[in-house]
DNA sequence: GTGGTCTAGACCACC
DNA sequence: GTGGTCTAGACCACG
């Protein structure tokens, strides 16, 4: 049974959204795993004190995406493989690159600054 | 008068904001500076294919900023001084590291790889 | 003892109609004939890896239907004659076919096409 | 701005996916093409007596295919070119006919047997 | 108990 | 006006 317990939900994005990118980070970190079960709907909404509908939205996306398999009157359980995990770990981490580099360059920032900037940020994170 | 041909819409968030960016993002980078023209809503919602209510917001905002100023009837300019500049640069800056970095850390990715996939991407972008 | 060797489950339809239409189908075929001995419904649940109750569901439908009959004890006989089959036949056949040639129809397929797909499908069947 | 005057409920499929099937089988008829406006979520859900978090379901799973196309705040749109007619028509076509022939074989249906059968259902539904 | 669908109605951001 | 998200609560089929 996979654990929300590291789940905490923020504003400015969907809460169904929040909950694929936590099983989708959970995935490419290794902390989930094929074949993991997850919580019912019912039990994961009472957690997360979040309506059932929102729940079933955000599994119905690791469904249809192939990251979980659902059969009515069954639990749900986790499907994605290695494979999976590294196309995961890369769309997602070419993707935030891509953006943050581009912009970038739109300030007109050198290579050498944004390298700076990556190293100073990481610091700062450590120390929270 | 400053130009939009740069400018490309991307879906995810407000086309507001991406029109608020791309003005502030110019002027950080220096190619957009204080005294420039900026075209008229009019055009620009034509320009951008973008209903005029869209752009008229976007203006508000830059205008709510100090950004842009408008003179003598419908045209307006860009205010934007040196010191508004650096608070730009640094406000966008790291708002944009500190999401992916954050990103980063909640996949494992290592602080070396994480510069390591900046400069990839960054060759990347200069091949376009 | 019949033989489930060839069933294979699918989604989309529930489990208990699959393992329904499945005997169905063979007693048409002619591969499962009155008197032939089902297996037990914890040999199944264990054989098919499905829940008990399920097949309970299924073995209740086909008795309802009188095509099986559970004696002495906890095992059950095909009970089907040459009438039922006939009848079976005609029910499956027809309903199989209303529901193609309809939504065919409402493509806009013609008659013609529709029988060269079938026949393509038939050969691509036996390379399987 | 298609219309929905053809389009009918029926029992035993999902309303959602009634209404996705139909936006498909039209597109594959020709009769829905690139470029058409879809009607609102709020004015279909009245016109067909439903709740418009049905219709926005049935609305995601087309925009998530690219079938349509929608930005908050502005109307929906078409966007199915001909490429996607096709593979449609593929999809829907060589999915219905290998659940048939698939059927038949375990029935025991001649490939003959099956083509006369196909004819017949023809002649019926067009007599209706 | 579990998944899936649906209704009724609300709120927000966007155009 | 339009799309998108969310709550509250219900019903059904499935296992």
């Amino acid at each position: 049974m996979i654990s929300f317990d590291q789940f905490q939900m923020q504003d400015g994005s969907p809460i169904y959204q929040q909950i694929i990118e936590f099983v989708e980070r959970g995935i490419i970190a290794g902390t989930i795993v094929s074949g993991d079960e997850m919580p019912s709907r019912r039990v994961l909404s009472a957690l997360l004190g979040v309506n059932p509908n929102t729940i079933q939205k955000a599994y119905k996306f690791l469904e249809d995406d192939g990251i979980i398999e659902s059969r009515s009157g069954a639990k749900s359980y986790v499907t994605a493989n290695s494979k999976m995990q590294k196309q995961l770990r890369t769309k997602l981490l070419t993707q935030d690159v891509a953006v943050m580099v581009q912009n970038m360059k739109q300030m007109g920032i050198s290579r050498e600054e944004a390298v700076s900037l990556i190293k100073t940020a990481w610091k700062d994170e450590v120390k929270k």
